[in-house]
DNA sequence: ACCTGCAATTATATTTATTACAAATTGTTA
DNA sequence: TAACAATTTGTAATAAATATAATTGCAGGT
């Protein structure tokens, strides 16, 4: 299964997937690769963006508002989503806890825990400041 | 906005959620209060269960493989999905714990930071039994 | 350099998931 | 119980993701 062939067009994804921190969806990648490759397929996108995460290459983060989201990063990290505008933010936490969390609820579960995802929920800067401006429109 | 009509329909989804602890889908859901409501419509059961993730009376769960889920337990908890039978198990972690990932991560975003949702990956019992028995067929 | 096999891509179709809308119905209030 | 508003229904539309058949293109061998 490890029968990869090279594909400039996965190469391609991959690249542009470590150069962002906007955590595209499927459909952002295509809009983006398809600049250099005019006639990828979205199918294409959506199978190497799946393989990338397969082969523990890239990340999948599903949210319950929108499809889902990949990130080129892929050591241990986190992710916020600001509630106002939708933007997801990376988010790193100390090893030891990250390695905790899995601890703890090995404890408490009935069976094994290998790992786990953590999406936090939250207002990012610029959105803080925004609300902040349009509720007192005298600071302007 | 608290103009919420009483309906039999979401009452009986809501009923259905609290007894159960498979956190269904949408298309589960509806499959199930179709017993009570033959002509109920799928829109119907993806508008109520909305419409209670957002008041607080149920929780919707986004996972990588499949579409969302919903759990009738509203207490802060989380999440183990067995990466075998894909069923989803509620676990608890003490109150503390649960606050202070939040305070850990207001600390290291630059804005604020005020829930999470946590999937934990692993295998349950049922599916670490079952695997032994099929890589040691003797044990039968 | 040129076959050849196999994996990857493309283009298209299909499935699955979810939302939108107009007409009919039902719950609530006076 | 009449009227108003929110809800449901049935259907259509959109979005998200996967499947498939035909074609392309990389990599190894001659």
């Amino acid at each position: 299964m490890a029968n990869l062939k090279y594909s400039r067009q996965r190469a391609a994804i991959k690249e542009y997937l470590c150069h962002t921190t906007e955590h595209p969806t499927a459909d952002t990648v295509y809009l983006h690769i398809r600049e250099a490759f005019p006639n990828i397929s979205l199918g294409t996108v959506y199978r190497n963006l799946n393989l990338l995460a397969d082969k523990g290459e890239a990340i999948k983060i599903s949210t319950p508002d929108g499809g889902d989201r990949f990130d080129g990063r892929t050591d241990l990290h986190y992710h916020v989503i600001c509630r106002d505008c939708k933007r997801v933010y990376d988010l790193e936490l100390d090893e030891q806890h990250i390695q905790s969390i899995n601890d703890l609820a090995g404890q408490h579960f009935d069976g094994t825990v290998d790992s786990h995802t953590i999406l936090f929920y939250g207002t990012c800067k610029n959105c803080l400041n925004k609300n902040c401006l349009d509720k007192n429109p005298k600071m302007r």
